[in-house]
DNA sequence: CATGAATGAGGATTCATTCAT
DNA sequence: AATGAATGAATCCTCATTCAT
């Protein structure tokens, strides 16, 4: 495999199977589950998925890598319309993150969870990205700061993190239980996140 | 030898080895680990491990029971006491939960994210503990939500686990970063969950 | 398709397909190298050897065949002139061994090391050959014998294997040291041969 | 396998294995054997392998530094005694190398013929030794030369590598054809290295 | 002629587990 | 109570080979 072909055919294949790889690592974990299960979801044999990816962890790589790319891309949106409510900001990240597209969900999950797995370098170019996420939150939150709308007395690192926290709790519940309404978890999770549950 | 020695020297080394494994679990992940990696943490050469626990899903099974017995045994003290305020109670489940003792807590973030590896049995016998431990919270809710203490709007068993999940989360910030200041995070993650970040 | 063209063009591909062949079993083993790294030294895609060469054994056989099928000729050249001296004409040998064609020695190395993974029909066709050299050289060698060139406690069949061995051993140096020169090679190894080291 | 016995069984064992793997790599070449050929020539399982040598080039790395070290040890006793005559002491090189043990031999092979795969550190441990060797013998040719018995014409250090060239051909031939007179094969390349073959 | 895509058959290595001592 | 030695069963990954285009 010296060189590969940059055809649109091969990169969409292999954009089908960093799906299924982000399917199984999300529900069995990257070391609790065999390359061929990722096989087993595709019409392709356990090899072949050698011609996409080099190693099992390369795939993790890049389900990683794809999962923040995207949550980026969907989180730019919603941050740079100042308009919206501060509620209506915090809905449209988590709406973003849980989101009607079962595979996204299964890529945010793989990362919070298993790029503990990646190399030091690999992590090094997901950290990276995910720093630029964390920061998109943060100038949000600082925005929203300075306009007077947060309680003075909360960390906001801290509870930026918090919230992404929170996303990857809800991810989880909705991949467990695929009877759950995502609708209702978006509301109660903003609300909760917004005004707590006290009176 | 079927039949354990009953001792409380035996019992206290199989304690100690638990709490080992609870250790590695939460670092690396029940699959990410070897029986290996649990006795470099003690004196201790790997097959002796098996004179403790028949299996490595044995001390999994072993570290998650363990992890929702003494939580149960925290929380009750916790929310039988009527007299604090919603919030002090909200912050004692929350410190107790994270709590001082780090052994503790590796626990925890097993019995979160490992009890799924376990057997179908195995799961049983978790699951059951673990509705025991969802109840105590959920009346404590429930009482909060007679007394008005709560927004109606709040749906109680969601909001019982967005709690855990809390928890959860700040107990992983805990074993990543040693360095962060306990009691902030107990303090930012109550105010959080009580009164939201709105103003 | 079983039918190959008899073109020239593609017998001449064929050849420096070989040549490649040769090279890389030379350098790294048949069982130690790839059909990747022939493919790696040629303008060509690895699944394109299998137009020229069936399989992997093949090309070895190929390899093996022309090694010995050219060294003849160029033994028949030597032995067939008995003007020269004894000395010169096992210099000859020698030179006509070790040669100014890189790719030529790259092919006797490998029928010398790898010919023992031929399958056993495949090794039938290359010994044949490969008697035929060595009785080239036995007859050269009786020559001298009935001559009174030759030491008579001298056991013939085993010096021509000897001469055989030394001149792989010269060209197993030269391969890994492109830097030595090739005539002190050849000046000291038939000095050797024909007085040794003694004074 | 964290801590290594130090037990004299546990060496002795391993020293077994490692003549097995020699005379495996010997015949097949490192990359022409599996790993269950070394085990079968063992009553041992090929799993087992992994308990005494962690990888197969781990164990290639053993039989070559065995072979240089030994090789050191023998050659060390012949090139002391100084009263023995050229031929007599490169009779005794000879010998050494080609010995009685079998197992000897095979583990001289695999150091000329598969030390190439070894990784770069590797290689570097072999060479320091294997210098050591070439030195040894080195300074048995200059004492020589000194004391007028070589050939002026004779180059050195080509010799010296000549001569380890010769006794590896032999040592080839001897592993092939177990028929064949040990005694007669030093004999006759004694006399070929230093007399040559003229009369 | 050439090659992109795919695959079957291995092969090295890992690891939980066993058991005699 | 502990452990050295051994092993069966996986599991990742490699690679020669095939074949439609």
């Amino acid at each position: 495999m010296p060189i590969k072909p940059t055809t649109g055919k091969f990169t969409k294949r292999r954009l089908e199977i960093l799906m299924a790889a982000a399917s199984v690592f999300a529900e069995k974990g990257f070391h609790g589950c065999r390359t061929q299960d990722i096989a087993d979801r595709l019409e392709l044999r356990q090899a072949s998925l050698y011609y996409y990816f080099p190693t099992k962890e390369a795939a993790l790589e890049a389900v990683c890598l794809h999962a923040v790319e995207t949550a980026i891309a969907r989180l730019a949106q919603i941050t740079e319309n100042p308009s919206a409510s501060l509620a209506d900001r915090i809905r449209g990240v988590i709406h973003a993150y849980l989101h009607d597209l079962h595979a996204h969900r299964d890529c945010l999950i793989v990362l919070a969870e298993q790029r503990r797995y990646l190399s030091g370098d690999q992590q090094q170019a997901v950290r990276a990205q995910s720093r630029h996420y964390q920061a998109l939150l943060q100038q949000m939150f600082e925005q929203a700061a300075a306009q007077g709308l947060l309680d003075p007395a909360i960390d906001c690192p801290l509870a930026v993190r918090a919230l992404i926290d929170l996303c990857h709790c809800a991810a989880l519940r909705l991949q467990r239980d695929t009877q759950q309404d995502v609708t209702h978890i978006i509301d109660q999770y903003t609300r909760l996140f917004c005004s707590g549950i006290e009176h």
